[in-house]
This record gives structure tokens, C-alpha cells and sequence, in this order.
DNA sequence: GGTTAGCACTCGGTAAAATCGAGTGCTAAC
DNA sequence: GTTAGCACTCGATTTTACCGAGTGCTAACC
């Protein structure tokens, strides 16, 4: 995470401290506002005891760098990405207040039942605390072993493979046949099933029986239905909450129509905060991550480990003017109860 | 589903002929613009040989009876909820394009897999099909028997109950005991969970063994997780397509905010579209079903079934002004194929 | 009696004009 | 390097005027 102290030679992008404390002036106010900011209202900060015309030249040359925007001649500026980037990259880590932080641990005091609800109930929380539209990603278990298959027969044609894995996933996969097949003949391959795909993941190779009995023909047809699941993105877990912030958080149908459009594609939205993950960043912002529709969008994650491994993330989205400090920090720490929640899941 | 025919004796609020061929003159328009129908166009009617000054005192009669509404003086009239009621009530069947015949059966002739994935697709075919936000309701399993249930052991005291019903659907519960369980235990527990459940519906009461005995603490227990559900709602299944079509389809922020707010309580929308159903009719129209935050809204469902019970529903939710001819017959169409669809499952 | 042409009237929507003022850039003095 | 002063810009807001779609009413018409 890029957190730079205020440390001798920058990379030319840097900027002086006075420099520095004017573009902040300008993101807070327009974070709040949403308003261009103006040269007055920047003088106006306590700590900046300079005049408006001073502000103005500095202006200037942060525009020229490519920090603020005017939106049009004799209107106050706006921060372009650069400049929220530079807001974001030298941000004073955060701290939750006192409600959040209780509104949290009850959270993760009370909550219990299977991982899934657990974290549908974490993306609903994330978004109440923060009144953004939350994403909560659950990893696939491409790699997790499995603890137990069985074939239950439903008819005489039509199966159901049943899998368990050991990160506590259960998988369900139709398998119908052509031929007819008895409850023992069911029992027997459920047992060979057992036998050959215990201890293995989804994504070892298994030497299935080539015999030409029933019992061959189940075994080798539930393998392969098993095995038929696209490798990484069947198993992700996606939960959205609070999809209708969107509505009163951004400006203009089609922005709205547009972000929910892509919320919509569940598989884009995994990719987006799994590519965000990679690259070790924790804020998107603007055209960052490259999904053009979402350039008026923020997206701030936070990794949820087990272990030492990433197994999922939390997000979070809104505009790029959305309150960073506040919702980085609420990420932050609903990630890390999550991570020590499945952690120490056995309370006894 | 109130579709009469003309016939003679008609209840207090019908409409003679030719009112009925003005309000659905100003209905058919008003979807088409959206913009309030003024007594010039209506006459213009080619089916319609009379003036526009007879036209206004045939409206000043509808707008009495309260099948019409004026925005204000000097402006053309639009339909209230009682006249789109009318209008509905009074539908000829509609018949669906051919493109979209077309599509439809194409869906069901290569989808495939789980009933789950199967709805979750058509909910996006639905919402394709129309442009409308569509909602597809699978009933949950309270009274489907038990396949099988097997208990698998995470780790010591962890262990996961997992069920198959024999509609298909599958359930896992997380098992945690205070005691530590030998693999044997489990897999006798197992055992007896099976001869104790198999056969019977998660309502049904269950004579659990009061030994104290490991094994017998792991069936209790594991008993007691099964039957701790909510009898009716856990297990239904709600599936939503084209939430973003909310955005294009209903004008004003808030009204798009409240909509969306609506549909991510899901639990209400079963509700609301079960209860929709129960009552009989196919389209609840603004006010009708009672939740207020949708009073701009239609719904249009259609039940699916399973052997001649129902199992669940489609639906699609627009404006009153939608256009209920095409989304009526979509509706009607998807949910004959699904029901087929799932009739005859066993393809070969 | 129902229908219709004629007409005065209403009133929201749109466009043009006027005004305002926040904010700028520049310059000259400090 | 900083700042006060000032002319200037330009979007936003308000004002005004106007248009015209649509109404309700009345008197003539079949």
C-alpha cells in the first residue's frame, strides 16, 4: 500500500508542502460539496496562512500538472484522478469512529451460520456502515480437497452428485444418464466415487475405471460432470449490498444505469476487485482500473486472508469524490475481523 | 385471471363502448409518450368517428368515474391506476413477436444444468425479453422428503450436515459441538441420521435418541440444525434480472432508489409476488398490492408449476405505464416453458 | 338528445433577456 | 514571493414574454 511519509527526494509527480496542503483543501471541500472549489474558500483553511491570489497561482500550476480541473473559465477547481491519487496515496491512515467500531464488533459477536451468510450479512453491513454499495468476494475452492462425494438417485436416470470440500464448500451437479441404473448400482459408485476422489482438488487428474459395467459408466459420468466446472470462476462467491446506493450516490440515470449494468455482471465484478487485489493497491480510482463505464467510480478494497492466503476481499463503490478516509478505514477493519472470524471460526 | 369477455350485466364500474374505446385510446397512448393524451389525438383514433368536443365530455365522464386523471387544467388526461385496471382487465391475449418466440424457445432448448442455474437464467431472459426488471421465485423445499443427509467432519468438532431433498436441492449445515467426535462417531452418526430422516419432510417431527453417548449428542445435534430453519422462508429462491433496467425504465432519482431499496429486500419480493399469485390475479397494478414505496409500479406475474403444484413464479416489474400486452404474454410464455421445462425434465 | 363547430380561457413549457455573483487572471504595489 | 485591487468571464438564476395544446362552455345542428 502506498503510504509515503513526508521523506526527502520524491518522484518528479511530488508535490511541496504548500502545494500539497492546497490540493487537499480542494478535495475536502469537494468532497463535501461537490462543488468546484475556489481560491477564497481554500485561504479560508486555518493552517494556510497565505492569500486567495497566492492560492490562485498555485492553482494554476497544480492544474498545469494535471492535479485540479476547471470545469469551465471563472468556476472554482475540481480534483482530476491525479489529484484525488495524490489525496488518497498520502492519506493519514483513518480511524473508524466509536458507533462503527461497536456497530462492527456486535456484528461479528452476533453473526453466525455458514460462511455464504456470513459474508452476504458482512456486504450488508459494509454498506450500512458506510452508505456505499459494498462487494463482498468469496474465493472458489478450486484448490480445496474433497472431504466426500455421494450420488444420490433421484430417479432411475437422473443423479446427483453431491460434493463436499474442505474449506466447507458443498457442490451439487446433476448427472443423468442414458441408461438405467439400480439403487445398488447408485451405492456401489458412490463408494468407488469416494474411494478415487478423496484428498484430491477439483483440478487433479483421476484415472477413472474403463470398464463397461453401470457402476464404470456413473463413475466416469459424475467425474466428468465434476470436472466440467470452469476452473476459476465457478465457486467465486459474489455478495452485493446495497445496490440501490448507487441510486442516491451517483448524478445522472445514466451513470446509475450504467454502474448498476456492471454490478450486474457478477464475473466483471470479481474480475475488477481480483485485478484491483493483484495489484497490491487498495484504491481505484477513476479510469485506474481500466472498466471505462466506471470512470466517475471509486473502488476501495480490502483483502480478506486465511491463513496467510487470500480468500476473498471486501470492496467497496461510489464516486471517485467519496469519503476515503471513512470507508477505507471501515474496509480495513471489517476485513481484518473477517480474516480473524474465519480464523478462529471453532468457538467452542 | 379476470379476462371477461363484453356480456351483458356488468358490474356498477363498467364502461359503455365507446368510453372503453377512448380510456384505452388515452391508456395505449399515454405508455407510447408517456405525456398526458389530449381529446384531439384520441378522436384521431381511426376506429373512433366522433369530434373532439365529444371525446372531452366522454373524458370529463371518465375522470368522474375515476378511470382518468388531469395533471392540471389545460392539460390532456392520463390514466389512474382503476383505468390501467380497466385496461388490463379488458386485455385481449396478446401474441408475442416472433423474434421473440423465437428466443425463447431457443433458451429452453440449450439451457441446461442446475434448476437453480436454469432460473437464474431465465430471470435474465426475462429481463432481455421485456426491458423490464425481472424476478423469478422458486418455493423452497418445506415439504419435500429426504434423500439423504450425511454428516461430514471438518475437524474435530466441526462437522457438516449436508441434506438432499428429493427436489433436487441440496442444504448444508454447519455442526459444532463442544465435545470432540472420532471419525467413526461421525460416520455412525451419519448412519443413524440417515435411518432417522430419509423418507421424512423437514416438518416433520422427528423422535430423536436420548442416549448420551457421543454419537446420539452429534444426531440431536445435528437434528436440531435441520429442523432450526425457518419453515418458510429459508430455501425459497429469488433470482433478479436487469436490476439496472430500474434506471431507464422509472424517471426520477428517488423513485429509482426507493424501487431498487425494494428489490434487494428479497424476502418482501417472494412476498409480495406470492402473494400477488394467492390473490389470483396476473398484474397488481400501482397501489394494489399494498406496499406503498411501489405505488408507480406494476407487477406482472405467472406461476410456475410442477406437477400441478406450484413451485414458483415469474414476474416482471415496470411502471404502471408499462406495456402490458407484450410483457403479459412474455411472462405467460416463459412460465408454460419453464413448467414444461421442468415437467419433462429427463431428456435422454 | 346527442353531436359538433366555435371560442374564450388556462396554464405549463420554452425561449430570450436581464441580472447576479463567484471566481478568475493580471498588474502594480508591498 | 506575496497580496490588494480590479476588470472580466461565464454559468446559474430569475424575469418576462410568449406560444400553443388542451380545456370547458355555449349555441347551432342533425
Amino acid at each position: 500500500m502506498a503510504r509515503r511519509v513526508k521523506s526527502p527526494p520524491q518522484p518528479i509527480s511530488d508535490l511541496d508542502a504548500r502545494k500539497a496542503m492546497i490540493l487537499k483543501a480542494v478535495v475536502v471541500e469537494h468532497i463535501d460539496t461537490a462543488q468546484p472549489v475556489g481560491s477564497s474558500s481554500v485561504a479560508a483553511t486555518a493552517d494556510l496562512a497565505v492569500s486567495p491570489a497566492t492560492v490562485r497561482t498555485e492553482m494554476v500550476a497544480l492544474e498545469r500538472e494535471g492535479y485540479l480541473a476547471q470545469p469551465h473559465t471563472s468556476a472554482g477547481r475540481v480534483p482530476t484522478d491525479k489529484g484525488y491519487r495524490y489525496f488518497v496515496d498520502h492519506l493519514e491512515a483513518g480511524v473508524l469512529g466509536p458507533a462503527q467500531q461497536r456497530q462492527i464488533r456486535e456484528f461479528f459477536a452476533h453473526v453466525r451460520g455458514e460462511v455464504e451468510d456470513v459474508l452476504e450479512q458482512t456486504s450488508l453491513l459494509l454498506s450500512r456502515l458506510t452508505n456505499y454499495t459494498s462487494v463482498v468476494v468469496g474465493s472458489g475452492n478450486s484448490h480445496a480437497s474433497i472431504l466426500s462425494v455421494q450420488l444420490v438417485n433421484l430417479d432411475a436416470r437422473h443423479h446427483l452428485l453431491v460434493t463436499v470440500f474442505s474449506d466447507g464448500s458443498v457442490t451439487k451437479h446433476s448427472v443423468l444418464a442414458s441408461y438405467e441404473a439400480s439403487p445398488v448400482d447408485v451405492i456401489e459408485a458412490s463408494r468407488q466415487l469416494n474411494a478415487l476422489l478423496i484428498g484430491t482438488s477439483i483440478e487433479t487428474k483421476i484415472q477413472v475405471p474403463s470398464r463397461a459395467d453401470t457402476v464404470a459408466k456413473l463413475v466416469r459420468e459424475a467425474v466428468s460432470v465434476l470436472k466440467a466446472e470452469q476452473p476459476t470462476l465457478e465457486g467465486e462467491q459474489l455478495y452485493i449490498g446495497g445496490s440501490s446506493r448507487v441510486a442516491e450516490v451517483f448524478e445522472g440515470v445514466e451513470t446509475v444505469r450504467q454502474v448498476l449494468s456492471i454490478l450486474e455482471q457478477e464475473l466483471l465484478v470479481v474480475t475488477l476487485v481480483e485485478d484491483i487485489l493483484d495489484k497490491g493497491v487498495s484504491v481505484a480510482i477513476g479510469s485506474e482500473h481500466g472498466y471505462e463505464p466506471l470512470s466517475s467510480c471509486a473502488v476501495i478494497v480490502a483483502p480478506v486472508s486465511l491463513e496467510g492466503e487470500n480468500v476473498g476481499a471486501v470492496g467497496l463503490l461510489g464516486p471517485t469524490r467519496m469519503k476515503y478516509r471513512e470507508v477505507m478505514a471501515a474496509a480495513e477493519a471489517v476485513s481484518k475481523h473477517l480474516t480473524a472470524h474465519f480464523g478462529g471460526d471453532d468457538r467452542g
